[in-house]
DNA sequence: AAGCCGGGGCT
DNA sequence: AGCCCAGGCTT
């Protein structure tokens, strides 16, 4: 290795001791407790994640009881956090280590990869930080942080560059304290290294930083991609049975939010239902109402998605059963869990309703 | 290789 | 309004 890549190697250490965080995830060599920990951080940040990792724990502190938990139980402590398939995908990994390794969770890279919802980078994580093994992490920080000071244009969303990265990051890999390296790159990436005004003037990196001498740190990392976002109109109908009773769905095809519960939907094309357009459907579904209100259109902003969102409770006399809903009651629905976006709905419903119960 | 999958925070 | 986040799975 050249003197400018020991110089990075020995900075980004010295960066990490002095300026650690004290993670919870952190204190640990415990693989499952890792593991919980690294998946919620799939692009997400600590502040999103930290209170998910602790309750998480709190209710699943082990292997056998996240295997023994059923799905929706999963899925409710994950409401909110999004990227629900990593909630799916823990839960039938935890059964695996239970069916494939006895209850103990794997200790080899290979084995780790193996796990549903584990890809490179996690097992890479999870092999150094709980096993202390030589596999160098490459997540969004590396990318950025190896690209400005090395001052490399490939992009990473390309298989050359990923690759070339790679290559890189495990040549860098100090293989005497692979987890006490990978953490630290990562900790300079998210904290001072940033995507935005990262602290390059105040940087010990600085001198040998082709990105800062060339004044090109914005242009850094370099994506070729960009995302296309689709626009989509959806119209709940949330019925409400003599004031009991609440009617759900629950979605199971592949789309967003698999797995997770809502309210009886009608997409449509082009723009949200007009009132005469949700009496009209009511009256094909042969349901007569005998209130009906809706709530301001919502935008609710996905990564790729654009969702124009109108809830129109329907408050019926009549049981409703061919729609193939679930008929819960009106107070179970907080061990349900939604989308945020309905979350919000019930939220400010129930509160209004206990409003008039005082 | 490209497309898809959430929600929050920052600028 | 656009980009980012301790990425991975499906097609």
């Amino acid at each position: 290795m050249d003197n400018v890549k020991k110089f990075f190697v020995q900075n980004i250490l010295k960066y990490y001791s002095k300026n650690k965080r004290d993670l919870p995830w952190r204190n640990t060599k415990d693989p499952y407790k890792i593991w919980i920990s690294e998946i919620i951080l799939q692009q997400t940040q600590v502040k999103q994640g930290l209170s998910y990792y602790q309750k998480f724990i709190q209710r699943f502190p082990n292997i056998q009881s996240l295997a023994n938990a059923k799905e929706d139980e999963v899925l409710h402590l994950w409401q909110g956090l999004g990227y629900y398939s990593r909630a799916r995908n823990l839960h039938f990994a935890a059964q695996q280590i239970q069916n494939q390794f006895g209850g103990v969770f794997p200790q080899t890279y290979d084995e780790i990869l193996s796990l549903k919802g584990i890809g490179e980078y996690t097992a890479a994580a999870i092999a150094s930080f709980a096993f202390d093994l030589p596999y160098a992490v490459v997540d969004g920080n590396v990318f950025r942080v190896l690209s400005r000071f090395f001052g490399i244009r490939k992009a990473i969303d390309s298989s050359e560059g990923k690759k070339f990265f790679f290559d890189l990051a495990n040549e860098l890999l100090d293989k005497t304290n692979p987890s006490e390296y990978n953490q630290a790159i990562m900790e300079f990436g998210a904290t001072f290294c940033t995507p935005q005004s990262p602290g390059c003037s105040n940087c010990r990196l600085n001198n040998y930083c082709i990105a800062y001498k060339k004044n090109s740190v914005q242009q850094l990392p370099v994506k070729s991609k960009s995302i296309n976002k689709t626009t989509r109109y959806l119209n709940y109908f949330v019925f409400i049975e003599k004031d009991k009773y609440i009617y759900l769905n629950k979605r199971i095809n592949t789309d967003i939010w698999k797995g997770l519960y809502e309210f009886y939907l009608v997409e449509s094309k082009h723009q949200n239902f007009s009132l005469n357009k949700i009496k009209e459907h009511l009256n094909q579904l042969n349901i007569s109402p005998q209130k009906i209100i809706s709530v301001p259109k919502i935008k609710h902003l996905l990564s790729h998605q654009n969702l124009f969102i109108k809830i129109t409770t329907i408050y019926v006399n009549e049981k409703i059963s061919n729609l193939n809903l679930q008929r819960i009651e009106l107070k179970q629905i907080e061990n349900y869990a939604l989308p945020v976006v309905l979350q919000k709905f019930v939220k400010v419903y129930l509160n209004s309703k206990k409003d008039l119960d005082k």
